[in-house]
RNA sequence: GGACCGAUAGCUCAGCUGGAUAGAGUACCUGACUACGAAUCAGGGGGUCGGGGGUUCGAAUCCUCCUCGGUCCGCCA
């Protein structure tokens, strides 16, 4: 029995999180400790009542050596009470030490509190991750909250490049993330089908048409002269024959339009899926022309007095070359938060790009999300202000809508950076990276940096086995699990998910086998603070440092045979131990899951 | 000219939305193999958190002004 059928175990029983049971976070139960106990205080008459306790909190302390966790409720409270922090903090520690958890409290610099818990609080840490498997750390945080994660919406134009990978990733482990903490969460996809672009892919299609038809042709600048067109040409040229061969655009534009997108937009599900994002719902922006949609959302700007005629200041500085003052149709983001107000009309009175977002973001806003997000690249940071704008304006505040751009991603190979060119038609694709490092390297590397920072992604470190590499080191530490449970099955000892979840954890009493348990400990919360930042990287990272615990351990073992995981003739101890490194494989397997990893079994 | 994002150990990066003596990895020294393998672990040295001012019990984190990189800037999306 594996850890990978336990939890698949567990997962048919217990098929989501059950907010009833749900508790589970270690950090939040001796807050209320500690709010309890500030409680009684002022019942005592040693506090005033009517404080506010919002920022009283309970964390690992940065230093282990100061304890299992923190307070600073005598720091904040000290001045609304009018008393010094360190006469709050004696009190308060008489209280908490009375806890059965708690085995020592300290006065520490300027009024913090430091605690020590009991073995038998980790031990019961163990035990819970066991009983929950993979609902251990989910949380109902998120209340069932609609949430609309907007991803990708990379132009059907071409295959996906490094730079959508990254934004792929990161909105698909965000959107994980979200669910695991109790979020409905929509993964959707803007296919911008309703500008110029498409008209320019039609025509390079055209042009494919023409060649696959034995003519002679040439790519002038403005279209894409990229290979994956050919067989789109030659399709087209298999169903229409010369039908369309020298007529004019008005005859064939249109349906080539069409079927080119349709074709690009295959070619990007494609892709998607070699990477194990697949979306909710793809959103076609030509859908809002000519229906009456854009007109609906400017109008209900229009009702709010949010639209009207103008000329824009010209811009200070740089200034455009054909740059004159011109009457526009202008949406008055000013009012919410932008620097200037934005056209919606161009002059021909066609829709400005700007106009058809505006319709989207209305729609998701009356589809009844409670909140969205849009993931985007860092070349669209001029547009979050605007787009911010026109949503707390449709949604008169009530719809928050976060947007993430992702930094751009630098390609190294062989100690030389690779570039990427969209026109030129030799960028970089994300097939390209899936197949020269495969789908889970690239995901977990990807989420090894904050999306607000640029991205070094080196082919051959990323391969890499050492610990340099998380990848390889938190997939380790998952692999020796798996060894271990193997070995207990030859060696006769039950290792299934019912004798380990009946083990004598009070067996775990070892210094470094309790410090993986208060790592274990930390797992709901990091979860918390990853949703509520709508920052998956966070989880990269603590999975790296809880297989470094665990790596610790293991080793620990060569110079301590009491700390192997298996002790001959030892059964109950035994399995205790194989409880730990269960429950070690079991927050892997839920973290990894949300990064959207496969844990492997062996290493290879 | 303006907007947005970065700047933390030699190098690559974390840092819990304001907490204690700022942490990992790498590299460099010193040690350790009976399990998934030394592909790992233990220990050591290494810092003006880009710079200046401010806010307060307390700042890498917040406000402000600079410096250097990146992205972008009315009829392209």
């Amino acid at each position: 029995m594996s850890c990978g059928e336990l939890t698949t175990h567990a997962r048919m029983i217990n098929p989501g999180p059950n907010p009833k049971d749900a508790v589970m976070n270690l950090f939040a139960d001796i807050r209320l400790l500690v709010l309890e106990s500030l409680d009684a205080m002022v019942t005592k008459g040693a506090l005033p009542g009517g404080l506010a306790m919002a920022n009283v909190t309970v964390e690992p302390p940065r230093d282990a050596a100061h304890g299992d966790m923190a307070t600073n409720a005598a720091m904040v409270l000290a001045k609304p009470a009018g008393m010094k922090p360190r006469d709050i903090a004696a009190a308060l520690a008489d209280i908490l030490a009375a806890d059965p958890r708690v085995i020592s409290v300290e006065v520490a610099g300027p009024g913090f509190l430091n605690l020590r818990l009991a073995p038998a609080v980790w031990q019961g840490v163990l035990g819970q991750v066991l009983q929950s498997g993979p609902g251990y750390g989910r949380s109902d945080m998120g209340a069932g909250q609609k949430v609309n994660v907007e991803f990708v919406s990379a132009n059907p134009t071409g295959p996906l490049h490094v730079g959508h990978t990254r934004g792929a990733v990161f909105g698909d482990a965000l959107a994980s993330l979200l669910d695991y903490s109790g979020h409905d969460v929509t993964r959707e996809y803007y296919i911008n089908d309703g500008g110029a672009q498409v008209d320019v892919l039609a025509r390079s299609v055209y042009l494919r048409y023409l060649e696959a038809l034995g003519q002679e042709v040439a790519f002038p600048d403005g279209t894409y002269p990229g290979d994956y067109l050919v067989p789109v040409g030659a399709a087209l040229a298999k169903e229409k024959g010369d039908a369309w061969v020298d007529q004019p655009e008005d005859v064939w534009l249109a349906e080539v339009r069409t079927y080119s997108t349709d074709a690009m937009m295959d070619l990007i599900r494609a892709d998607l899926a070699s990477l194990g994002v697949h979306m909710d719902v793809f959103f076609s922006e030509k859908s809002l022309y000519g229906t009456g949609r854009i007109e609906a959302a400017l109008a209900d700007l229009e009702n709010k007095g949010l639209i009207y005629e103008g000329v824009l200041e010209p811009p200070k500085g740089k200034m455009p070359d054909d740059w004159e003052p011109r009457e526009q149709t202008l949406f008055k983001s000013t009012a919410h938060g932008d620097d200037v107000d934005r056209p919606v009309k161009k002059s021909d009175g066609g829709w400005t790009y700007f106009a058809p977002d505006i319709a989207y973001h209305f729609d998701k806003i009356t589809r009844g999300f409670d909140a969205l997000i849009d993931v985007l690249g860092a070349d669209h940071g001029g547009y979050v202000k605007r787009m911010k704008a026109a949503v707390s304006a449709l949604s008169d505040g009530a719809v928050p809508l976060d947007i993430k751009l992702t930094q751009l991603v630098k390609l190294w190979k062989d100690g030389q950076p690779f570039k990427m060119s969209k026109r030129a038609g030799t960028f970089v694709t994300l097939r390209d990276v899936i197949d020269l490092v495969g789908p889970d390297v690239t995901r977990f590397v990807m989420l090894t940096r904050k999306n607000d920072a640029s991205l070094d992604f080196d082919f051959d470190k990323v391969l890499e086995q050492s610990r340099d590499n998380p990848v390889f080191y938190v997939q380790y530490a998952h692999a020796r699990v798996m060894s271990v449970l193997r070995r207990a099955a030859e060696a006769g000892i039950a290792a299934d998910a019912a004798a380990l979840k009946g083990a004598d954890l009070g067996l775990i009493t070892h210094e470094s086998e309790l410090t993986v348990a208060r790592k274990l400990a930390e797992w709901p919360r990091l979860v918390e603070i990853a949703a509520r930042t709508n920052e998956p990287h966070r989880v990269a990272f603590y999975l790296y440092e809880l297989a470094g615990d665990f790596h610790a351990l293991w080793n620990r073992g060569n110079d301590l045979p009491e700390l192997r995981f298996l002790q001959p003739d030892d059964v109950a101890t035994s399995q205790a131990k194989m409880a730990l490194a269960s429950a070690v494989c079991v927050v892997i397997s839920s973290g990894l899951g949300i990064l959207g990893v496969t844990p492997v079994q062996e290493m290879r």
